[in-house]
DNA sequence: TTGAAAGCGCTAACAC
DNA sequence: GTGTTAGCGCTTTCAA
């Protein structure tokens, strides 16, 4: 069933077909009408390939992430999904793992697909040398790049995220002032806004001439789902000598392991032992007591990615980065 | 850049280039690595426009779920996506949420798109009616279609589940012997497979004389994600007069809530309240005493999900439905 | 082994 | 308001 059977049968030219189809110009009612029945009649859709070919677009956005199975980037994934498709936007997901080569292999392959634009779920796709960075500049060449929480500088690249340092200063600070001295930075990535968020640590313990003990930054190198194994490290670096009574953490499942510590150690929380966790996550809620967590505010980031997006599709002069402040959550796990 | 420039280029034909694009019929090695040449000098990649309006195919499933966020379906969706790009196909994701008529618009956006099959992950997708039914019969007319953790009886409609039945009856059943008698089942879900859940259970239990009240069989019907109105249900149940001392939940997020409804009461986990959870996620090691629960294989079911996928695009006869068994994972809140 | 040319289904510029 | 027609980039006969 193509646009020449409906032509064919409504007794138009194809060229009218298409108009109704499209919506545009000017179709008298009547030819409007008995084209839209026929094509009702026939149930007959438009072939994307053709109109793709023709239009150079299929309305379709392409969306990366690490690992779609990651809590906080499977929301981020849904908000942006469903804010694509209200806009008329369909949207190739593609989960990279978190290698390299396997991200500029998935950013050239959505390229291959003429995608409009592409999303970048998640922070660990900017590293540290322009180098490194290439496969995303090269790309942007090509098609607009959006940024969801990191933050890279080039043409044709929009940034959107969250004040991970500031968010955690804060937090760091309030801590402190709680009267915990002995705060431990716990986390697994070093990406972009992993590193802005143990800086943010960093500063608010340094400034209050708190970091005496290097190893209380405490990198954990392990599964990102292994809680067990989050546990033993902390076990680890208590057995060792390393003495805190607090935890910061830049994400909610490492976050969740040290609550799990703290009671295998039989520190009362939050009276002998705080934790604090990031992402406010459904896992903030799972636990008991419940954790306190920074939120940033996800959503919004979201839509406001999108907005970006709809307006650098529509040829508009859109900011190249948008920073939201977080928000701490406080709940059950500090004072 | 097109496939003319590139013969131009090369001083061939652009039937040639097709040719060596295409790794088809006979080209002498000769002007094969010439067009080689200029291609990758180029930086030449094909118009997948073009190509899929000439094959009628974009080497693409479409993947549907409800909700992209839910542990579960973020989990199938991540292995299926990998597997499906193992296979040289991409996936278009549509995050429908749950309403049959968005569930309906999504199925037709896909084919539209001209998707090669469609994977409907989550048992949600499929009703009671035949006629609430009748938007994947009808789609799978146009394209395979392979339900994930669901079963239809359709042509062209394959399915691959977990034996939930058989899993929670099993569990009811070893929960019973270990002593526990007064067992609520706690579901949130009227989905294929909630029902067949909730079937094992209610057999357990009535063999064993032990569904003396209906209100034992709760439903919440509330949001996923908000466990504080999930414990909120069990204790009005309990402030009702009801009786409990072991859950049965149709999920790990129910479970946990259950298990933070039996500390709130002061009840000793396992000795005198036993929680049975279902999925083996992440969640399940998140509390403590850590949840036991169900592993349904979702790795399995999705690798064997996509084995069959492939076979009927290539045109074999495959098994219409496979079933897999689940495994009760031990852990600290039964005994 | 290679080239010429006819589609694939649609959009949009241009004529009427 | 409506029809004609030239592409869009590629695959695939059919000839050579």
């Amino acid at each position: 069933m193509t646009i020449y059977d409906i032509s064919e049968k409504a007794g138009v030219s194809i060229a009218t077909v298409s108009r109704v189809l499209n919506g545009s110009s000017s179709v008298s009612d009547k030819t409007k009408k008995k084209v839209l029945d026929v094509i009702q009649q026939c149930g007959y859709t438009p072939n994307a390939f053709a109109r793709g070919l023709g239009l150079n677009t299929m309305k379709t956005i392409g969306i990366m992430c690490a690992d779609s199975s990651d809590l906080y980037l499977a929301k981020g994934i849904y908000h942006i999904e469903q804010k694509l498709r209200s806009n008329g936007y369909d949207s190739i997901l593609c989960c990279t793992g978190y290698g390299l080569d396997t991200k500029a292999a998935s950013i050239n392959l959505l390229i291959t697909k003429k995608v409009d634009g592409i999303i970048l779920v998640g922070s660990n796709f900017i590293y540290e040398t322009e180098e490194e960075n290439r496969y995303i500049i090269d790309a942007a060449k090509q098609v607009p790049l959006m940024l969801l929480n990191a933050d890279l500088d080039a043409p044709n690249v929009y940034s959107v995220m969250s004040d991970d340092y500031t968010s955690m200063y804060n937090a760091a600070l309030k801590m402190i002032r709680s009267g915990v001295k002995d705060i431990l930075y716990f986390y697994n990535s070093t990406s972009y806004s992993g590193i802005r968020k143990l800086a943010g640590y960093r500063a608010a313990m340094e400034e209050k001439h708190l970091l005496s003990d290097e190893r209380l930054v405490q990198f954990y190198p392990g599964s990102h789902e292994d809680v067990c194994a989050m546990i033993g490290h902390l076990k680890g670096l208590q057995e060792s000598g390393l003495v805190f009574h607090g935890v910061i953490a830049s994400d909610d499942t490492l976050a969740l392991a040290a609550l799990k510590y703290a009671r295998n150690m039989h520190y009362r929380v939050p009276e002998e032992f705080s934790v604090l966790g990031y992402n406010n996550s459904m896992l903030a809620v799972c636990c008991d007591p419940e954790l306190t967590s920074i939120d940033n505010k996800l959503e919004t980031l979201c839509q406001h990615l999108i907005t970006t997006l709809m307006g650098v599709l529509g040829g508009n002069e859109m900011p190249k980065k948008t920073i939201f402040s977080g928000e701490i959550i406080e709940r059950g796990t500090t004072r």
